[in-house]
DNA sequence: CTTCAAATCTGTAACGATACAGTTGTGATG
DNA sequence: CATCACAACTGTATCGTTACAGATTTGAAG
C-alpha cells in the first residue's frame, strides 16, 4: 500500500454519522487536511477548503463533541449556576430563554447546575474547575466580597455574574440598576404626596442590598421624605413572614404611607398585609414594585411597576460569557439595566 | 522491562485531575484493572476492588464525560427541550428545579435545548438524534399524533413527555388530570349556583385540550349547567387578546355566570375583560382556575384555583426518563398527577 | 542540474475510557 | 506430574479530534 495513503480508511459503517474520516475517504484526503481545511488553517489550499466544505455541508457533518473535548478541554458548555431555593418565583424561565436565544448562534449548549443555597455555594463551582465541565458560568446573587468570584478569577475560568461585586476584581457582569430604580421610587412616591416611606429589602448579604438601600436614602435625602424602618423581613422571606410582620407594622402608629418593593413576589405579601391592616392600596398607601412579570401590573394596576426584563438580563449574560471566553477585556463586557416605569395596561378594546 | 508492566505510566504530571492512569500508578495496578475495580466486574478480586476503591475516593476521581463519551456513546446527558415561547408565564422554572433535584443524585447532567415553536418542533429531536447528545429527553406540549414521540419511538432513544399522546404508542409521561380539574371545576361553580359556564381551553391542537373539554363536558352534564361558547381565544393567546375577546362575551346576552380557566395567567386577563365589562368577580361570576404559582391566590383570593404543581411534575419526568434509560417498562413510567383545590392563604398574623 | 524555500498535504501520537482477547498463576483432577 | 478449569489480572485497539513533526511537490534561484 503506498505509504502516502496508509491512514486512508477502507470501508464506512452504513449509517452512522459522518466523521472527518467520511469526509477524508470521500474526498481522497487525508483526515488531517479535512480537520485543517474545517477549520480554515492557512496551509491548506483554497481550492481543497472549499472542495471539503461543500462535502461537509452535503452530509451533514458536525463535529463529535466527545472528540473535541477530550482532545482539546474544551466543553462547548455554559453552565448555569443556580440556587434550588431562589426559583420559587420563576426568575428562572425568562433567564434560560433568554441564555438560549444567544446560544442558539454557537456551539455551546446550556447546562444547568443547581446547588442547594443551604448547602455551600461554592461546591457547584469547584465541581465545574475540578472536573472541567465548562467552559464559562453564570452565577447569580453575588455577595461584595464572593468567593467565587474569588475562585473563578484565581482559576482563571471564565464567567459572568448577575449583580456586581466589591472586591476590586474587574469581572465581567450585568446588573439591573436598582440604586436607580430606589431612587426613581421615592421619587414617585413623593410626588404623590407620601413622605413615610418603607423598603422592603433585598437580603443584606448580597451585593444588591446597599444598591438598593442607597438609592433609597438618596431619594429620601434629594426629596424630602422621612424612612419607616422595616428590617424585620427581606424580599427572601417567605410571603407569610413578609405578610404578618408588615400588617404589625401598618398596624402601628408608624405605619407608612408609601411602599418600595424590591420584589414582585413581595409585593403580594405586602398588599396582603396592608389590607389585613384595613388599609386600602391607593389610598392610604401608594406602592412602587420592581417587577419581573406582568401579573401586578394586571391585577393591582394601582401598584407602580418598574420591569426588570430578566430575558433581557439573559441575554447579556449570555453574551458576556462568550466575550469573556473569545478573550474580550472583562471592563468591556460589563452593563446596566436601567429602570423604567411601565405604562399601565391599555384599558380600551382592540388595544 | 517487564512485558507484564509494560502499559504503567512512568511519571504523572503535578496538579492535574486524576484518571485511572493515576489510580493504576498508585496501586501498582493495570489501568484496565482499576477500570474494571470501579465498575464492579466479576473478574476482579474482592481485596483489589477494595483498595482502587479507596485511592479513587482519596483522590477524589471522576471519570472524564469526554473519554466515556466518546468511548461508550453515554452521554450522561438529560436534554430539556422548550419552546422559547411558552415560557412567558414561567413554567420552565419549578420544572427545572424538580428536575435538577432528581438528577442530582445521579451522573446526568441536564442540558435545555430551545426552539422556536415558529418553526419546526422535530428540529431539537433530529438534532439530539443525529449528534447524539443526549441519552433521555423530555418533551411537553403533546399532540394526539406527535411527530416527535413517533421519531424518538423509532429511533429508540428513550424520552418522557409531559403530557399523554393517542397514537398507540406507550411511552412514559406524567400529565396533569386535566379532565378530573374540568369537572371538579364544574361541580364547584354549580355549588355555588352558576348555571352557565364558559371555559378558557387549551389550542386545540395540545392533547389536553380534548382532556380539558371532555371533563368540562362531562360535568355539565352529571351537574346540569350549560356552557355558553368561547372558543375566540385560548391560553396560548395574548393577555390583552383574551381580555378583549372576554370583555365582549361578558357585556353580551349571552354572559356566563361562571368561568373554568385553564390557565393561571389566562386568568388574569379573564378578570381583566370581566371587570372592564363593569362586573365584578365573586358577585356577579365564579371562577376555578388552574394555577402553578401562588399569586392568584393572593391578589384574588375570590378565585377558586386548582394548584398544578411543576416542581412535582419535573421530578417524575426526571424519575420517568432515567427509568427508560435503565430499561424499565413504559407502562410502569407513567403517572397522572390528581389535581386539587387549594385552601384559601391563611388570613391570621403567625398563621 | 542542483539547491532551497514555499505551499500543500500527511502520519503518528495523544486525550481518557472500555471491549475484547488474551496471559498468568493456582490448585484440583486424573 | 501432566492437564485443565478457574480466578485474577493485563495489553491492545478503538472511539473522533487535533498538535506536531514530517513528507512531497513545485518552481525559482544559483
Amino acid at each position: 500500500m503506498d505509504s502516502k495513503t496508509k491512514n486512508r480508511p477502507q470501508t464506512l459503517p452504513e449509517g452512522a454519522r459522518p466523521t472527518l474520516k467520511t469526509i477524508a475517504f470521500m474526498t481522497g484526503l487525508g483526515i488531517t487536511t479535512v480537520s485543517r481545511a474545517l477549520k480554515d488553517a492557512p496551509d491548506i489550499g483554497a481550492e481543497t477548503k472549499e472542495r471539503v466544505r461543500l462535502v461537509a455541508k452535503q452530509i451533514g457533518y458536525q463535529p463529535n463533541r466527545a472528540g473535541v473535548r477530550l482532545r482539546t478541554g474544551k466543553t462547548n458548555v455554559i453552565s448555569l449556576v443556580l440556587t434550588l431555593e431562589e426559583e420559587i418565583m420563576g426568575i428562572t424561565s425568562p433567564m434560560v430563554v433568554g441564555i438560549t436565544e444567544i446560544l442558539a448562534g454557537t456551539p455551546y449548549h446550556l447546562v444547568v447546575t443547581p446547588y442547594s443555597a443551604v448547602k455551600d455555594a461554592l461546591a457547584p463551582i469547584r465541581y465545574i474547575l475540578d472536573t472541567g465541565a465548562a467552559d464559562g458560568v453564570i452565577i447569580s446573587r453575588t455577595e461584595p466580597h464572593d468567593p467565587r468570584v474569588a475562585l473563578l478569577t484565581e482559576r482563571g475560568l471564565p464567567f459572568v455574574t448577575h449583580g456586581r461585586t466589591e472586591m476590586g476584581i474587574v469581572h465581567p457582569y450585568h446588573d439591573f440598576d436598582n440604586e436607580r430604580f430606589a431612587y426613581e421610587a421615592v421619587r414617585k412616591l413623593v410626588a404623590r404626596g407620601r413622605r413615610k416611606l418603607v423598603l422592603l429589602e433585598p437580603p443584606p448579604h448580597l451585593t444588591f442590598y446597599s444598591h438598593m438601600r442607597a438609592g433609597f436614602e438618596r431619594g429620601l435625602r434629594d426629596f424630602q421624605a422621612d424612612a419607616v424602618s422595616f428590617h424585620q423581613t427581606n424580599i427572601d422571606h417567605s410571603l407569610v413572614e413578609i405578610r404578618d410582620a408588615f400588617e404589625v407594622l401598618m398596624r402601628s402608629a408608624d405605619a407608612p404611607d408609601g411602599i418600595v418593593s424590591g420584589s414582585g413576589s413581595g409585593a403580594i405579601a405586602l398588599i396582603a398585609g396592608l389590607e389585613m391592616a384595613k388599609k386600602k392600596l391607593g389610598e392610604d398607601c401608594d406602592m412602587v414594585s420592581k417587577s419581573p412579570s406582568d401579573f401586578l401590573r394586571w391585577l393591582r394596576p394601582e401598584v407602580m411597576t418598574m420591569y426588570e426584563d430578566i430575558r433581557i438580563a439573559g441575554r447579556e449574560l449570555a453574551k458576556a460569557v462568550i466575550g469573556h471566553i473569545d478573550g474580550q477585556p472583562p471592563e468591556t463586557l460589563q452593563s446596566l439595566s436601567q429602570p423604567e416605569f411601565q405604562p399601565p395596561i391599555t384599558r380600551g378594546l382592540r388595544a
